[in-house]
RNA sequence: GCCCGAGUGGCGCAGCGGUAGCGCAACCGAUUUGUAAUCGGUAGGUCAGGGGUUCGAAUCCCCUCUCGGGCUCCA
């Protein structure tokens, strides 16, 4: 066989990620005899077990399993397959109910086994040939997780573990995961004063405070410009309508859970909206449409309100009221790709612009088997597929698929992006939806007389405005590049004989549209700086008796390099240009014709 | 929603059965300062909310709310 070190990086990583959660497994049966095991995989950055124990783990706990499973590996014990009959194996792992359920899902009537001192398991391997050659790792926490991922089975405990083949790697990654709390963007909101929440309100209902709405403000002037240039048409609706409404565009059926239940009034039902697309097609219906006027892209800034589960909100990644930067294009089918293209241009703008640069796309398709989920309609969804297949081919666009990712009513495009501790989220989204426009019955006048019916492509750019200021705030450790910050410089009187000429120089910037400020307190100038500093303001402009003298002021940047002492106008021109250069960058993306 | 953990002045924390303390911030006063914290003083908390145990609860128990790590779900 081969040894472990002919085997590449990710196979060797596998092995011994794998191989560690056996360990683990070893060292929890000696404190928990009584233990019942579920699975123990390797994952990107280490390894889990699933357990069902007596009592629940602590952290504290995890020191002593840990130092459980390095006297394994000091032993170097060896790993040894095995295969056995699925009628032996039943009996060997009696009394173990999770193995016991997976040796009778396995096809094969011989089943894989390996052994590591005391400890055999079911497992398909592979695994290191002896204890020796697992790598430093660390324990990382105790969590709980599904039996098999499934909500109504029982709840296990899961012990992470974080496995590098060195420590140099390891302690990179711990050090990533330090650096990725210092910038959460839960704790820089509240340093940076850009949104609080209050038990009074409520879970997941963040409110913005000045700098964080000034953020979002700036965030939907620059999308909306974008939109008008790429002939959107802006429109504001009602965030809350009848049932009936939900009941029709297949909403209430298919996502009711998602949703606030009911107000029940005197003789009808409000429920707050948790899409905007009905009010949008109420907008397409408002006129007769010749097939000269499509495509027809209509656009919001649109509140909605989901009813996410308590365990799931936080901060202002996950919340239960969003704004979306929504639209959605009615068009004849032959314009499907065009559109879509047009769509991912402005992605591609926007993303550049924002400077979001680790980002995949998905194809989301729709789980088959799952008819509860999805509308049924097999052509539907076939045409619909192709159609985006297509686009993005005929784009060169990546992606990869996600089976189970698609809404009710169509497949999409989604645009992932990774946050600081490597989660994926959807931040953008193209979806081709037939569906809606039979529920609404929407429909054109063709070139031939006849009506047809259109197609709606749902799109989001920004995203929730919510989960992107979120990803921002992360992806900038809060100190926002100048055109976003919510104050891009603070004026920093030396004495206070200098409040005078301070004003007029806050005068000056805000008469050029810039964001200042100005910190006139009794302090020394050294702790004005230290306090600009901490709030990330990208320029402070101090000014003491030269720079009134000179009609001046004496730049340092956030990243405390001093650009000496300047005329205020030269100040105001280099950041007005500095603004401008940000907003329109080229794209970083592919080149799709635009 | 589920498992585990946690909620102490605006923020960061200590106290963990004998009726609340520190630092920063705030406020007042002094200082008027040249690129990351000037000095002194004052005020501020029904210890998330409710119920219980106890002579006595921030400390122990129960319920609710909120927050965190996961799971499931999701923009």
């Amino acid at each position: 066989p081969m040894a472990l070190e002919q085997f590449p990086k990710d196979e060797r990583l596998y092995r011994m990620r794998h191989s560690a959660a056996h360990i683990m497994a070893e060292a929890v049966l000696e404190m928990f005899p009584e233990a019942k095991f579920a699975i123990g995989p390797p994952i990107d950055v280490g390894f889990y077990y699933d357990f069902e124990l007596p009592r629940a783990l602590t952290p504290e706990d995890l020191p002593e399993i840990e130092g459980r499973m390095r006297e394994r590996i000091a032993s170097d014990v060896g790993f040894e397959h095995s295969e056995m009959s699925k009628a032996d194996a039943l009996e060997r792992f009696a009394g173990q109910p999770f193995k016991i359920e997976l040796i009778e899902g396995i096809a094969d009537d011989h089943v894989s086994l390996y052994r590591q001192g005391e400890f055999v398991d079911l497992c398909e391997g592979p695994h290191v040939e002896h204890a020796a050659q697992v790598p430093p790792f660390k324990l990382t926490s105790v969590a709980g997780a599904y039996w098999r991922g499934d909500e109504k089975r029982p709840m296990l405990q899961r012990i992470y573990g974080a496995m590098f083949e060195t420590q140099e790697e390891l302690d990179d990654y711990l050090a990533r995961i330090e650096e990725a709390a210092r910038r959460d963007h839960r704790k820089l909101g509240r340093e940076l004063e850009l949104f609080t929440s209050s038990d009074l309100v409520g879970a997941g209902l963040p409110t913005l405070l000045p700098k964080g709405a000034t953020i979002r403000r700036l965030l939907e002037e620059y999308i909306l410009k974008q939109e008008r240039e790429a002939g959107y048409q802006h429109v504001y609706s009602p965030v809350l309508g009848k049932v009936d409404l939900y009941k029709t565009s297949g909403h209430w059926e298919h996502y009711r859970d998602g949703m606030f239940p009911p107000m029940k009034l005197e003789h009808e039902e409000m429920v707050l909206r948790p899409m905007n697309c009905p009010h949008h097609i109420l907008v397409y219906q408002t006129q007769l449409h010749s097939y000269r006027e499509l495509p027809l892209r209509i656009a919001e800034i649109g509140t909605m309100y989901r009813y996410e589960k308590s365990g799931v909100v936080g901060g202002l990644s996950r919340v239960r009221a969003m704004a979306l930067n929504d639209a959605h294009i009615f068009c004849r089918p032959d314009q499907i790709k065009p559109e879509i293209a047009g769509v991912m241009r402005l992605v591609e703008r926007a993303y550049a612009t924002l400077g979001i640069k680790d980002y995949v796309y998905r194809l989301s398709l729709r789980d088959p088997a799952d008819t509860e989920k999805y509308v049924q309609d097999d052509e539907l969804w076939s045409v619909a597929e192709r159609e985006l297949r297509e686009a993005m081919d005929e784009l060169g666009l990546p992606y990869y698929e996600g089976v189970g990712e698609a809404a009710f009513y169509g497949p999409k495009i989604d645009i992932q992006i990774r946050d600081m501790m490597g989660r994926e989220e959807t931040m953008s989204t193209v979806q081709v939806d037939r569906h809606l426009p039979n529920k609404f019955d929407l429909e054109y006048i063709g070139e031939d007389g006849a009506k047809h019916r259109p197609v709606m492509i749902h799109r989001g750019i920004i995203g929730t405005m919510e989960r992107m200021m979120a990803y921002l705030i992360e992806l900038y450790a809060g100190a926002f590049p100048a055109w976003l910050a919510p104050v891009q410089a603070i004026v920093i009187p030396i004495a206070d004989r200098h409040a005078d000429y301070a004003h007029e120089v806050l005068a000056s910037l805000r008469a050029a549209g810039l964001r200042a400020e100005i910190d006139g307190r009794s302090e020394r100038m050294n702790s004005k700086i230290r306090d600009a500093q901490l709030q990330k303001i990208p320029y402070m402009l101090v000014v003491g008796d030269r720079e009134a003298e000179a009609q001046a002021v004496a730049v340092r940047t956030r990243a405390g390099e001093d650009l000496k002492s300047m005329p205020v106008f030269q100040f105001i021109d280099r950041l007005q240009d500095e603004i401008a250069t940000a907003m329109e960058p080229e794209a970083a993306g592919p080149d799709l014709g635009g």
